[in-house]
Order: structure tokens, then sequence, then C-alpha cells
DNA sequence: CTTTCTGCAAACGATTTGCAGCAGC
DNA sequence: GCTGCTGCAAATCGTTTGCAGAAAG
């Protein structure tokens, strides 16, 4: 294994819900070491709060998540930038107010998301292997046109169980 | 046909490039007035730039190509949110500065989307109908989790053909 | 004429940033 | 003790909005 990673990449296509918090904390403590930054009280209280999520959470659910410890505002964004600086973090543009943050794929595993288009939650979704397979095929036309693919990211938009009888 | 739409919707998953400026300006010309707007000039220039992009632009990107026509940047923003209300354009998030619009699917065809994470350009991309069928599948386990899928998105992100030598 | 637009300038609001004091090692 | 982190408050900047005059029908 190239470097600590929490999650198995056993191509299972499902991601091990709540992730080991004791390792979680081991891998990001070292990548924020890596990058000479400390695993201070507040980025460890994101991290927490993050895996707690178990789906992508704007910065006003972290601030009241985290409630407990009085993060500021200011700094929980500044927390969330590093963290996404050192591969720990990804920011999820779902397009409404806020910007939305969940632990980077190689702690959690990779996986897709359900958008409600009503009030804007955003949940994790795996998908089978053979559907990632496909995605790979496309990848090919794009490298034709000189594209060169990263990585992808799919959605699907509607209405999430408790919008449903809201218009 | 249900209601005027410019592309033919043949299931072949290529949308016609510069789709046809006269049937487009009637199809947009008769949602407005269904939603008793009137087809102003400058919303003629704001379509006759989306359709002439083939991808989607930005807010700034949309003001230099309408050059001739001084559109006012406020007036711009009010005119794609109008269009965007019935259903002729389409807010693009990419997840960079600017927010980006396109004409909407009903008016080009179904597409996914080649974005740039160096610069940001976005640019449109279609696959084959097996994709799309393998989504229709992923449907049902959506449905199953109580969320009700409206429609889907897929990016593929990696770099341009122009941002590939820049770091 | 009446109703709907447009431009201008001001308002908004999510996110970022400068700075002085506090915390980690 | 240094060096890096935090909170506060102010600055940014894309986008939205109020309003008075201009255009469409």
């Amino acid at each position: 294994m190239s470097e600590g990673s929490v999650v198995e990449t056993d191509g299972s296509g499902s991601h091990p819900d709540p992730v080991d918090l004791e390792d979680l904390h081991v891998t990001v403590g070292r990548r924020l070491r890596a990058a000479s930054m400390r695993y201070s009280r507040s980025r460890f209280s994101v991290v927490e709060v993050l895996a707690a999520g178990c789906r992508p959470l704007t910065l006003p659910e972290i601030l009241s998540a985290g409630d407990g410890y009085g993060l500021a505002q200011s700094s929980a964004y500044r927390n969330l930038g590093e963290l996404v600086e050192v591969g720990v973090v990804r920011r999820v543009e779902a397009g409404y107010d806020h910007s939305r943050f969940e632990l980077h794929e190689s702690l959690t595993g990779h996986h897709h998301h359900l958008v409600c288009v009503e009030c804007g939650r955003v949940d994790d979704f795996e998908v089978p292997d053979e559907f990632e397979a496909g995605i790979e095929g496309l990848v090919g036309e794009a490298v034709a046109r000189g594209f060169s693919v990263e990585s992808h990211r799919f959605d699907m938009l509607g209405r999430c169980s408790s919008c449903h009888g809201n218009v």
C-alpha cells in the first residue's frame, strides 16, 4: 500500500459507512504533519463532524454539529480549505446557497450523490462496479478529444424522502 | 410531439451541434409568450450567444460575446434567470468563480460535460446510449431509498487541451 | 396607453483575509 | 520561545434587487 488509507479499496463499490475513527484520525494527522501542519483541536473537530455526517455538509451544519466546540466560522472555513489542500476533505458544489464538504474519497471510498432539488440535501450513493467500469470506457473518448480525465462525478437529482409531499 | 422541440429526440445520444436558429427562436418565443413574457431584444441576444457558444458560458463570456448589443450585467443576469424559469436555459454550477449557463436540454439534446480543473472551461460531451441506459438501472435503487429521481448529471474532470502543459 | 423591460447603483450574502493574541511542541 | 492557529471584524466579489425611465404591443 502506497500510503495509509482508511478504507479498503477492494473494489466492492460500497463504502464502509461510519469509517473507523481511530484509523481516520491517524491518517489525517499523518497527512497534515507531512505538510508540516498541526492536527489542532478545531481541525480534529471538523474531521469528526464530517465523519459522523456520512454525507456532504454545509458550513452551518458543520458549525452546529460541532457545537460543544465553539468553532468560529472563519476558522471552520480556513480549516476546511487547508484540509482540502492536504487531500483530507473534498468540496462538493451542489449549486445552492452554501458549498458542501465531505471527507476525501481516499478516506471514505468512491461514491456518488443524490441531490434534493427541493431542500438541497445531498446523500451518498454507491453504484455497482459494472457502472464504474462503463465510465472507464468513456474516458478514452474524452482523451481522443484532447481532454485528460482525472476523475468524474455523477449525481442524481430529485426529491429526498422528506421533500416528497411539499411542492 | 407534445410541444415544439427544436432537437429530434431520436435517442442517438449526440446533439446536432449548432441547433437550427430559426426553430430555436420560434420555440423560445413561444415559451416566453406562454408565460406572458416578451421576447425582447436583449433576451434574444442572450439566447443567440448561448446557441453559438455550444458549451456552458459564464456571464462575462456572455457579455463579451454579445458585444454589439451593449447588454447591462444586471439585465443579463435577470434575463438568464427568467429564461431558466421558462425552461429555456439551464444553470450549470462548475464550482469555480462564476456560474455557467447553457440552453436547456429540451433545445439542445441531453449531454454531459468535460470540466477543466485548471481553467474552469466546460465543454459538452455526448455519451453512448448504452451508458444512459445503465443510468436508468440506478434510478430504481435510488427510488428504493425513498428518493424520487428527476434527472442526473455526469461530468468528467480533468485538463482541457490548452491546459495540458501548464501545471 | 399600459405593461413589461432595462440600466444604474445600491444591497446581499457566502467566503476570504489582515491582524493581534493564544496554543502546540 | 518559536511557529503556526484562532477569533474578530473588515474586505471581496459574484449575484440580486429597487427604482425611474424606455420599449413592446
